[in-house]
DNA sequence: CTCATTCTATACCGTTCGGTATATTGTGTC
DNA sequence: GACACAATATACCGAACGGTATAGAATGAG
């Protein structure tokens, strides 16, 4: 692994575990096995580090969401497709997960809040463009589909996050029928 | 207003603006209108004083949200009431409501996450309890009772929330409706 | 071999960090 | 008036912060 990639490894162990304004940029290069100038020519800042491991591990997963998101008549299996690539991801990457989802959740006037915010606003793209798609069908969101949007969303990365806890980080499974028991959960309360 | 509570309020505005660690102490005693010795004459350290802004504005909320807990023979109604209240307290104090759901997904390993969690863990008890209270009635449960007071929690803190967000902090209204609503799309996942 | 370019280290910058030793100012008590 | 005690300010501490000026090593191209 090359020192750039060491780097961001580094930054997403130690951001995850104590969160981006708690760790400095010494213990990263430490941990490297470089110095600060090297850090600072690949990234230019400490913030700069922090866009490019959000992006360098975001895009793979926005491209796969994109796909799995790709609205094709019936809006129970769009979204289990996108709850489906979410989890599997999660399963993935569970720190970079992990980290997205406090980032998310972090003060909005934080430098590392501003940092998150594309991929936060493609993820709501996405999944809000699901129930766009499907309102020719459904006819009656009368414009709520943001709404719809952002409750799904919260429900799903919730519920993955605490399927990450309870099994300790790794081992984490999820089947395509908790999947399914979810969307029908939420989907419930969009009829009703 | 004392000093004491003016460092308080103060603590409370920066945290939720920009979070724990990227707000200095001495930004916050120049806000107050105090200087440093005063805010360690009362608080101790930079975490006392997270620690008893946590407590001087958790503990008044957990008291009301006990006695809303009190289960009395009807696992919807009980649920409808705990979820009202930590609406009608969101209401109240959206900074501190925000504060606590940042610090509550904040990295495990830093200090924040640390002094939140004995308040996560009182909530987690208080909605648990409901689930075990109810366990005799519903007897299905199988042991699931955490888990499903884990999603509870994670459905009403983050539902609460984004009706805080759309409506620009103040100004929040949720109804006696929506609260029924969202317990009973909760349930239905239960039951089903 | 030479030169340009990429990459990395030594050593340092000014600023801010959390925290404190010491002294002074109320304020009510005896 | 003397004393105790709570509350506050001045001035300072060493350490850590993010960031950089400068120079040296490595690498491939001509």
């Amino acid at each position: 692994m090359d020192n750039r990639e060491m780097i961001l490894e580094t930054a997403l162990d130690l951001f995850y575990a104590r969160g981006y304004d708690a760790v400095g940029v010494q213990e990263i290069v430490e941990r490297s096995g470089v110095t600060k100038p090297t850090l600072y020519y690949y990234f230019k800042s400490k913030y700069g580090l922090l866009e490019q491991l959000l992006e360098s591990r975001g895009e793979p997963f926005m491209e796969r969401l994109h796909k799995a998101c790709a609205y094709e008549g019936d809006l129970r299996n769009t979204l289990s497709a996108a709850a489906g690539e979410l989890a599997s991801f999660a399963k993935q990457e569970p720190k970079f997960y992990t980290l997205f989802l406090a980032l998310y959740h972090s003060a909005k006037e934080n430098e590392a809040y501003q940092a998150v915010r594309p991929l936060v606003i493609r993820l709501q793209q996405e999944i809000e463009q699901i129930f766009v798609s499907a309102a020719g069908i459904l006819g009656n969101m009368h414009g709520r589909q943001r709404q719809f949007s952002l409750g799904f969303i919260g429900l799903i990365l919730y519920d993955i996050k605490m399927k990450l806890e309870v099994n300790g980080g790794l081992r984490m499974t999820i089947s395509q029928e908790e999947i399914h028991s979810l969307v029908h959960q939420f989907m419930h309360g969009i009829y009703s």
